[in-house]
DNA sequence: AGCCTATATCGACGTTTGTGGATACAACCT
DNA sequence: AGGTTGTATCCACAAACGTCGATATAGGCT
């Protein structure tokens, strides 16, 4: 009478911050995710792209947009990169980020409260 | 012939990051909110509270959970208060948190990409 | 009153982070 | 090939952060 072989924390994996106590490594995880978002610029670099029509932006576009050096932009880019919530690719002489938004809908999905949880 | 008095820019008020580039001030305050969720402890913190029953949950139960001095989890707690995400009360003795769920909806709906939209 | 427990604040410490200048790399254009 | 532009990496530095020990505050209990 063996029970079916499910994690030991039933809703630790997917589910949200409200459903369950959160493992260390999954919050290990998400706090990396969350710190890149943390800070205005990179917070307004990502609505930048991820509002962009078509869905992509160039950097040569995004740089100037900002009161701060070039290598600056660049690092924030990198860390939001490293994030997982966006990505780029290089088209010539110019580098195109576009926003990952299965990265954004995770992190929604974990604050949106479960309140609609069966029973 | 004059159009209805709405913001300058249209999805910036209340709307997700994808919807339009995000307002310097707003940017700001978000960051706040999304850096206080970029540590591990304090991710555990709030998900530990948000999920306990009853809503809430006391200190005196919080700090032996981590392998952290208690100013260090004082200091957390109160970094998650500011940030707007939980609130406490004391109680007698003992002081009580509770997570503040409108707060972390927000963020969701930031987060959340808008691609239901009409047209 | 005095003592004990729970929690917060303070001060200090090492580490991480945001920033910019200098430099390297990549691609275009004569 | 050389020169110019766009982007990333490297290095250094000041500021912010996470942590803890010491201390302060709040409340309960003799």
């Amino acid at each position: 009478m063996q029970e079916l072989p499910v994690l030991d924390q039933p809703d630790a994996c997917c589910a949200g911050l409200t459903s369950a106590p959160l493992a260390d490594a999954e919050a290990t995880e998400l706090a990396r995710v969350f710190k890149a978002l943390g800070d205005p610029v990179r917070l307004r670099l990502l609505s930048m792209i991820a509002s962009r029509e078509g869905g992509e932006m160039c950097v040569c576009e995004l740089t100037p947009a900002f009161d701060l050096a070039q290598p600056t932009i660049s690092h924030h880019l990198k860390l939001l990169r490293q994030a997982g919530l966006i990505d780029c690719e290089r088209r010539g002489t110019w580098v195109y980020y576009w926003a990952l938004p299965s990265a954004m809908e995770r992190l929604a999905a974990v604050l949106r409260a479960p309140r609609s949880a069966p029973a």
